[in-house]
RNA sequence: GGGGCUGUAGCUCAAUCGGGAGAGCGCAACACUGGCAGUGUUGAGGUAGAGGGUUCGAAUCCCUCCAGCUCCA
């Protein structure tokens, strides 16, 4: 036996040529985006992408494969921190299709456990399910002893495809057998039996003992095929699907009690302890201090991993779960001491280490720096503003004793700022926090989304099953008209036998050149023509394996089995494939010169017009958006080949084309290739029309650009003749723009300079002339103050301008005339306006000039009010001033009174 | 996909009921002190994100758009 390996370098690579050697092909792990499943989040296991051969919805790339695959969970992310929970992890796997089974998995196992691996025997064991006898005679003949063999129930040693409580539910599934490593073989085997408490609840023994037993390896046997009715049968093709957690290999191989002690996480954890400022190895590995430097570690780790995979943090989806994680580590952090940025940090010690394995990661190491440091900055952002307006809020209860639900949950809904948070700050100042209240609102918020929530799309129709699978045979790339059957007819969701002119209807064709929405193209109009009638074609559509056209019948009437010409129209066609090569000619620009982090996150292209999403974390500059249509115009210029094949996903990918993870892909894909002197320019995975040169886009213009979510922005752009009516209008409005301002369109932006400081000139000296004005007003007003008591009361109609000049006036008597009480009114734009001021001793005597305003207002048709010292009102009816104003003398006199008897 | 929130001086944010746009920090000038730190005085700085509506009157109420924050699915 040479050494065993040691490394995690060298661990995964002695798994894999253990088994390419015994003839399992060696393929590349995906993504820990899942391309092609829009089910599922992220890829999960070492089976994800053999999910459709497994369900057998595809052909196997062979008998026997071997993979090490990237994966990520967030079921256990509450618990990351511990000794041995990640949320990011690798799994080295070994599958087999219809070839080798139980006999061969366990066969396999057995020796690169013990030959290869050197573990002994006697710190290994099994479980397997219930009545598996199969499993026991294989263990049993490669030498594991017997008190290593347990049996287990299907908690444990049973996997489903489908979710095994959901009635009705069907798929593959079958037994499976885990292997643990005992780190405690002193014990004995006594302690690795079932032990059970009084409801018969699993409490310890191999699989329910975590501290003594690890499993490292699951080895799954799909076996049987369960029906609708509960009923299982054997699969005519049985499988092998094993998954072995490398972290956990390197932990026993390296004699470690947690993974967080191997070489995979140790640069990382070194780095983690450094920014928290504590000795983790001499320090307690069990301390709150060391949980969270392991908690840092993993997250920062997972995050690398997440966004080198084209994941950015963000408010839905797979970037919100981004976010949790990231957040989780944060916050850990921040709560231990630690003041400073260090995601970045921690992402570059992680990827010191996986940049061997995976140099795609070490590629985009300045964008995950870039993405961890925007997002930690915002949270710690967000925390701040949450322990501040906490804070306002405790101020507020003071004097009771909980923090109401609701209040919590606001801050943590609206706010982002942890509920946990709002506890602990809550209990030092002697507050509890109503637990009750906060998961009622999380509730009502769950219930309100679920039921808006929509269901994904490209169920079959039943209706459509009825006339059996895979009946639209799709010719448009080459051609838009085509020799077609009739196949069905559907009217109001219901199959009918014709349909008569003027009816809305839905027609499927055995073949046809008419393109059905997807991949963010929008399906193709035009006609479907037989002997009897012509139908529109409006929108189409495929549904479970049928390209649906949707329109009316404009003559005649349309039957089932009748021949039928179908003819895309044609404008319309050659819109939507300008717009498609479009949207690719500027992803691939925007890649080259915002950065390979550019990644599709979805698109639009219709005859009009194309929207394009993209990963990104700022905005785009206005002259970073020109530069880039000027590259994608040059690039039309060069009339460039648009060239399509047919090719299977991993060779397309290998070439280096780009995949759009959202859409559902095939075992044989279309890639669409642009090619310029440097080599490809673009290459994508698309099933959408394309245009065969570039030169036909004619010109390509970006409208503008904006945000979607946080990390992702939008570009939308014209091409062709869309463009060039939308250039045209644009050179019109200028040149009309020009010609109102007797100017010509090069000079246009020095005529509104001049324009606006013209304006701004006569503003200020209007104001000016307001003033004087206002003074001689004033000066007359003083003039003619009747006396009342020790007061002036005036009251006059004058004439003013603006309503801030008449304010003018009041203060000007107010200044110089003390104490005083004014009524004015006068007539602003047409319109009566009325004010009432009082000196502050009067006001402080109980005069209220919101009162008098009111009684004026009253009198005047209007409506009115303010402070006591300065109120307004207004109307519509300036012969009412007269009457006004003798309301406003008389509440004025009443006030006067009222105050000076008090005083 | 469904909610919630924010946008006011360079920055952080106020303004009770719709009634005269403010504070702190920063900035500029000046003064005190031998110099600095500091203190004081004075001042500049605002299309209130943009647009529309309701109203006599909108930072404040309603609608649309833009920019951003945040939760759920």
């Amino acid at each position: 036996m040479t050494n065993p390996p040691h490394t995690s370098d060298e661990i995964r690579e002695a798994y894999l040529r253990f088994f390419q050697e015994r003839g399992h092909a060696l393929l590349p792990g995906w993504p820990l985006v899942p391309i092609g499943d829009p089910t599922s989040l992220f890829t999960s296991a070492g089976m994800q992408q053999f999910k459709p051969v497994f369900m057998g919805e595809q052909d196997a790339p062979g008998p026997r494969a071997t993979t090490v695959q990237r994966c990520f969970r967030t079921t256990d992310i509450e618990e990351v921190g511990d000794f041995s929970h990640c949320t990011a992890f690798e799994m080295l796997g070994n599958f087999s299709f219809g070839d080798y089974f139980k006999k061969g998995a366990i066969e396999f196992a057995w020796e690169l456990l013990t030959a290869v691996y050197g573990i002994p025997v006697e710190r290994l064991h099994v479980t397997i399910f219930l009545d598996d006898d199969e499993s026991h005679g294989h263990w049993r003949a490669v030498g594991m002893p017997e008190d290593h063999i347990h049996r287990r129930d299907e908690d444990l040693n049973y996997w489903f495809s489908f979710p095994k409580d959901t009635p009705g539910a069907s798929g593959p599934c079958g037994p499976d057998s885990e292997i643990y490593f005992d780190f405690h073989p002193d014990r004995g085997t006594a302690g690795a039996a079932l032990q059970v408490d009084a409801q018969g609840n699993p409490t310890g023994g191999v699989g329910y003992d975590d501290e003594r037993f690890l499993e490292i390896w699951n080895l799954v046997f799909m076996q049987l095929y369960q029906r609708p009715d509960g009923t299982r049968v054997e699969l005519p093709k049985q499988n092998i699907d094993t998954g072995s957690g490398l972290e956990r290999v390197a932990c026993v191989l390296q004699g470690k009690r947690s993974v967080f002690e191997t070489d995979i996480f140790l640069p990382i954890l070194t780095e983690a302890a450094n920014v928290l400022g504590y000795d983790y190895f001499s320090g307690d590995l069990h301390s709150h201090e060391a949980y969270v430097v392991r908690a840092m570690s993993e997250h920062c780790r997972a995050a690398t991993m997440l966004i080198a995979d084209g994941v950015v943090p963000s408010n839905e989806g797979r970037g919100y779960i981004l976010r949790r994680v990231v957040r989780r580590a944060i916050y850990l952090a921040r709560r231990a001491g630690v003041k400073e940025i260090f995601t970045p940090r921690l992402a570059d010690a992680a990827i010191g280490k996986l940049r061997g394995a995976y140099p795609h990661i070490a590629e985009s190491r300045e964008f995950i720096a870039r993405a961890l440091r925007t997002e930690e900055e915002r949270f710690v952002r967000t925390l701040e503003a949450g322990t501040h307006r906490l804070e306002a809020l405790l101020d507020r209860l003071e004097g009771q004793a909980a923090v109401p639900g609701d209040e919590a949950f606001l801050l943590y809904d609206t706010f982002g700022f942890p509920v946990e948070l709002t506890r602990e700050i809550a209990a030092a100042r002697g507050f509890t926090l109503d637990d009750g209240g906060f998961e009622a609102a999380m509730q009502e918020q769950r219930r309100r989304s679920r039921e808006h929530g929509q269901f994904l799309k490209g169920e079959p129709s039943p209706l459509l099953r009825q006339i059996g699978e895979e009946h639209s045979a799709f010719v448009g790339y080459s051609r838009v008209d085509a020799d077609a059957n009739v196949v069905a007819i559907l009217k109001d969701g219901a199959l009918a036998e014709l349909a008569g002119t003027g009816e809305r209807a839905e027609i499927v064709l055995d073949t046809t050149p008419f393109y059905p929405e997807g991949g963010g193209q929008a399906g193709d109009h035009g006609t479907i023509r037989t002997a009897s009638g012509v139908f529109a074609v409006e929108d189409t559509q495929s549904t479970g394996g049928a390209i649906v056209h949707r329109g009316r019948v404009t003559e005649g009437a349309i039957r089932v089995a009748e021949a039928a010409e179908a003819l895309v129209d044609h404008a319309y066609r050659t819109g939507s494939a300008r717009n498609h090569t479009g949207t690719h000619l500027l992803h691939a620009t925007l890649r080259r010169m915002l950065g390979s982090h550019v990644r599709q996150q979805g698109s639009l292209v219709t005859p009009d017009r194309l929207r394009f999403d993209f990963t990104h974390l700022e905005q785009v500059p206005r002259e970073l958006l020109n530069e880039v249509q000027q590259v994608a115009n040059a690039k039309v210029r060069d009339d460039l080949e648009v060239a399509w094949r047919r090719t299977s996903y991993r060779a397309a990918v290998d070439g280096g084309a780009l995949a759009f993870f959202g859409d559902k892909y095939g075992s044989e894909v279309r890639v669409v290739e642009i090619r310029d002197t440097d080599g490809l320019f673009s290459a994508e995975l698309c099933g959408g029309t394309h245009v065969h040169r570039t030169g036909e886009l004619g010109f390509v213009h970006i409208l503008r650009e904006s945000a979607v979510a946080a990390g992702t922005r939008r570009i939308e752009a014209m091409t062709g003749r869309a463009a060039e009516a939308h250039l045209l209008e644009q050179q019109d409005r200028l040149a009309r723009l020009a010609e109102r301002l007797s100017t010509t369109p090069a000079d246009l932006e020095e005529r509104v300079e001049a324009l606006q400081a013209e304006v701004e000139r006569l503003r200020r000296q209007s104001e000016q002339l307001a003033r004087l004005q206002a003074g001689a007003v004033a000066e007359g007003l003083i003039e003619g103050a009747a006396s009342m008591g020790d007061a002036r009361l005036i009251v006059a109609k004058v004439d003013i301008g603006s309503h801030d000049a008449l304010k003018d006036v009041a203060d000007r008597v107010r200044e110089r005339l003390k104490p005083s009480l004014l009524v004015l009114a006068a007539v602003i734009d047409g319109k009566p306006a009325f004010l009432a001021a009082a000196t502050a001793d009067l006001v402080a005597g109980g005069v209220h000039a919101g009162t008098i305003v009111r009684e004026v207002a009253k009198a005047g048709g209007g409506g009115g009010g303010g402070r006591p010292d300065m109120a307004q009102a207004g109307a519509k009816d300036t012969s009412l001033i007269d009457a006004a104003l003798a309301a406003g003398r008389r509440a004025a006199t009443e006030a006067l009174e009222r105050s000076t008897a008090r005083s």
